[in-house]
DNA sequence: ATTTTATGTCAGCCTTGTTGACATTCCAAG
DNA sequence: CTTGGAATGTCAACAAGGCTGACATAAAAT
């Protein structure tokens, strides 16, 4: 959080060519499909799709989070989400605890199963993230982990250092 | 293409912990919301979705292109793919030409009209990237690159290289 | 000439986004 | 205390864009 603070000088006079951003563009987009390829492939065997492994993730992250919190990180509707959840619930990787101070609230929580297969789907993403950043030397993964933050939108951005915090 | 060949000696034996990695996880999910945002919400404006700015960005860098060069860069079925085009070609954006060489070839570009609504995507996505690009320099903005590409799917390089190519 | 292959189209299904209507719970004003 | 509004979560129905399967047509092979 330190190195990041503000727009800290470094406002040199980039000339950046639409070539040169373009090239960004692209590498985002195909490198986005490579980030999620193999747990895609892991949750297509048991019937899962992309949204159920963002809600696993995060409520792996924060457990006993709220639905409401859920919504706000994920940034979909809570209809969306629920039905997402319903089913992880129903399958028993996820437990719905109702909040005992405001019982409006579900506290969110994985179950033990719910844990054996965030761990294999993060394990394989982690995998991936590690073989890249390992190819590329440490340098360039500050570097990378400065341009994503920079494209972040505002309130991306407090949910992501949120998570940091707490992790850290 | 010359500083990205093949994996010259730095193996420096990195101790990456699951932390950092997931937090290169999580930035490259909440940054991917933000890459889309801006083209998203033009697009939702007029009726379409992300799946029409991937076809005609892609025409556009191709001009000309078949249907089935464009399946292997988007990676998706042509049946999906169809049903984009078809809306596109209906609503004057892009033109299908069939081929001359080869009859079962259609070949794809943007009209007017397309190269409009084209340039008014990039635009809006070039200058968030531009932003971001300025915001950390060009150390920074490597290292970003050479992690995507270490990211990608063989495949997916190998598309990305090739709209270099033409690019450069 | 007829079969096989390549390419593109049409029909129908599934996931996951959306909005709208609604039930429950909490809290604040009367 | 009760009543009205805000917060939270659920149910229903619809749209976008993935998918597979069936099929038409053009090119290539036998």
């Amino acid at each position: 959080m330190a190195e990041t603070s503000g727009t800290s000088g470094n406002e040199t006079l980039l000339f950046l060519t639409d070539d040169q951003l373009r090239k960004g563009i692209e590498a985002m987009f195909f490198a986005y499909r490579g980030f999620t390829a193999d747990p895609d492939r892991i949750l297509a065997d048991k019937g899962y799709g992309r949204a159920h492994h963002r809600a696993i993730h995060f409520i792996n992250r924060s457990p006993g989070t709220t639905v409401n919190n859920l919504l706000s990180i994920l940034g979909v509707t809570k209809q969306s989400l629920n039905r997402v959840l319903r089913t992880l619930i129903e399958d028993g990787l996820v437990e719905s605890r109702v909040g005992t101070r405001d019982k409006r609230e579900r506290h969110l929580f994985l179950t033990e199963a719910g844990e054996t297969l965030e761990s294999e789907l993060s394990t394989a993403q982690r995998k991936r993230m590690r073989a890249a950043f390992r190819q590329v030397g440490p340098d360039a993964v500050v570097g990378f982990r400065q341009v994503l933050e920079a494209m972040m939108d505002r309130d991306m951005h407090h949910h992501y250092a949120r998570l940091r915090e707490a992790g850290e």
